[in-house]
DNA sequence: TATCGCCCATTGTGATCACAAAAATGGCAC
DNA sequence: GTGCCATTTTTGTGATCACAATGGGCGATA
């Protein structure tokens, strides 16, 4: 069973009702949020295979959109495709933890400090909002909630930073580690971890600009040691 | 005139002969590579459009392949989509530039350093070759020379770094202010900078990791801080 | 002459088909 | 029972067609 009956050809309208309420969207564009969500969140097992028809007949579209938002994500690095041209979920290595480490610590404690002059009050408790629900996400033992609500915290306060450019470089780096928080928080519990969301949001409270750098900084170290130790080893 | 005779399918072999001697490659990988070069070297200009099936006729293929290879690039910020579906070379914008010109300095010199002990006397003797390549494009007044020298001094010492994942978010920044280095140097004489390529190529013989890291950020300091006034107009 | 509205060309999007290569499967010999 | 080769299936790639929407150009009207 293919989606509708084939042979008769659907009606390509550009906008995708389907799958989301949210109109105006190119069918690729929903794929690739898709996707991207599910990557971000753990939905996908690190080395597992992805295939255009497979993810296609799932969705209930035909492979075209698919290509599009696979090869977004592969642009990303969010993807791999290998020398075969299967398309797989990348799996983690040490020099490439490294890296991902580097890069976070050199771009988002400038993204938070960008952010900070821009932030609101309403702004601020949505991000405590965010927070408090990842706080019952890890107590509930839910460990994609705990991705999501980790993953607005930080996206929440760096988009208000109005660097779209910086965003986009820490975006793609999120993508490339996104599965292996999912393998590190989903066999351990997390709750002996100490919080530097609270300090980062105190800091931004009292617009302390050095204090948040640190924060981010800290929680960036914590959370990557923590999930580096648990899937990769301890390091040597 | 399309490619050959139309009506009559092309045989769809998944090797891409017609354009480069490379053989092996997908025919979306080719005008990927084409495209991305031409960004690079400033053969695009800022706010220029790019059609679909334009560059297709130009380079004699269907727009099949053109549609992967430029969402490639609208992923890695090379080219932009705007909301009515066309797509253009981005424009700059000051708050751009000066994301791009911090994560430069956040990243590159970093990669610099990571090569330094990657580096052989052949690797070292070849980015002197391309260096003096690029002082000879300066002297016959050849921007494209000279921004092709640049981007290929750079990133072969970069590459030797073997950091794949900052590589290519360095390649992003890159792409993205390729076609402003074009409207620099296209309207101006560079003889008159200072060339930091040679401190670093002396620090690299000398394996010097201080004056290495410094050169780099010197070089990126002085080139965009040269593009940004010409293109900008002077800081405010 | 200036401005509004209509028509057509252009362009991105999605679907479907054809093809080649790689992977999976099955059968046959030993 | 085990290993190898041929066949089948799966999968990515490229081409072509159909459609909707945007944009430009032309003509009519005030």
């Amino acid at each position: 069973m293919k989606q509708l009956e084939a042979s008769a050809r659907k009606p390509q309208v550009p906008v995708f009702a389907g799958l989301s309420g949210e109109l105006g969207l190119t069918t690729h564009e929903t794929v690739y949020r898709q996707l991207r969500d599910r990557i971000l969140c753990g939905g996908f097992q690190p080395g597992e295979a992805v295939t255009l028809r497979g993810i296609a007949e799932e969705l209930g579209v035909s492979p075209m959109p698919i290509r599009e938002a696979v090869r977004r994500l592969i642009a990303e690095r969010a993807l791999d495709m290998r020398d075969n041209r299967r398309v797989v979920v990348p799996p983690m290595t040490r020099p490439k933890f490294t890296q991902i480490l580097f890069a976070r610590k050199a771009l988002e404690p400038e993204l938070a400090v960008l952010a900070l002059p821009r932030l609101t009050a309403k702004i601020i408790s949505k991000i405590e909002a965010i927070d408090d629900g990842l706080g019952r996400a890890v107590a509930a033992g839910d460990p994609q909630g705990y991705m999501r609500g980790n993953y607005l915290f930080h996206f929440t306060l760096y988009e208000r930073a109005a660097a779209d450019m910086l965003l986009g470089l820490v975006s793609s780096v999120w993508l490339q580690f996104g599965p292996f928080m999912r393998m590190a928080y989903g066999r351990v519990g997390t709750t002996d971890l100490e919080d530097f969301h609270e300090v980062a949001i105190a800091a931004m409270k009292a617009g302390n600009e050095r204090v948040l750098r640190q924060a981010i900084t800290d929680d960036i170290e914590q959370g990557m040691g923590y999930i580096g130790d648990t899937v990769l080893g301890k390091r040597q």
